[in-house]
DNA sequence: ATAAACCGTCACATTGATGTGAGGGTCAAG
DNA sequence: CTTGACCCTCACATCAATGTGACGGTTTAT
């Protein structure tokens, strides 16, 4: 099969699958008129780069052992495990960096509408049935 | 102040100060050279600045609020609320995908060792003393 | 034989914040 | 008056995967 239909039967555009070959993930034989040839299985390879791709592995993580997993089965693969775990431990970093950051986050939503609602219960004590909300815009 | 010793005094490079006022988070006033002057209180308006930029603000966003943010309370400015709330729901969407992605990234690690014990077990029953730990390198 | 639909390579654009460096003024101390 | 330490602007490089387009060859169908 050529470029063209591959790209059709997986989704994935003509670019990528030149990139995936360029990166070491995909090696498709060539044609006497220097066509790129991929055999049916290539359906299958691409989606599983694709898979990975998903999973957060760089194309060049996943030189490392697509070869393998293509072959055998994840378990059989040494590098396999090592990756996976360090991945694990990357998103437990990021998951843990993002959360903070949205716990700080949330506490300053927090404090702005309680002194929001106290600014609020002192005005109208003060001065019933005013216009203004006591709100400034971005006056620049 | 110059501009190099507002970036001593904030760690912030040069580049960057010079990159926040193009983006019109900073506006120093110039000398009849040409230099850039900046007030004492720059020093807390960069502090500031890397403050939101760690928050995961892009220096557009912060473009909207910063203004008002560093003359008024964060309550007194409009923008700032939806902002904070908008953020949050993005933080929440990236960190419910990086979840999923180490979910499966941990079933797979858990039958990986699962289907590794499995398979020792029986190599030890039927095989007992051999070299080989079953497993494949990346054999390109 | 010609047009349409393929395919090939090469190379630049995108995104955002920052690094880096060229080429050139300015200013203080010696 | 020179040296070194500043400052200026302009512009290209980085990272990763992908888009886009130019230019040209091939294949297929009319």
């Amino acid at each position: 099969m050529k470029i063209g239909e591959l790209a059709r039967r997986t989704g994935v555009s003509i670019r990528s699958l030149r990139y995936y070959e360029e990166q070491g993930l995909l090696a498709p034989v060539r044609a006497d008129n220097g066509y790129r040839v991929y055999s049916p299985f290539a359906v299958e390879q691409v989606e599983r780069i694709q898979f990975y791709l998903g999973l957060g592995f760089s194309t060049e993580q996943l030189a490392g052992f697509l070869h393998c997993v293509l072959q055998h089965k994840e378990a059989f693969c040494r590098d396999v495990l090592p990756v996976y775990e360090s991945k694990i431990a990357e998103l437990d970093e990021q998951i843990r960096l993002l959360s903070s950051i949205k716990s700080n986050l949330e506490e300053r939503v927090r404090s702005i509408v309680a002194e929001r609602h106290e600014a609020e219960t002192n005005r109208t004590e003060r001065d019933k049935g005013a216009d203004s909300d006591g709100h400034y815009d971005d006056g620049r």
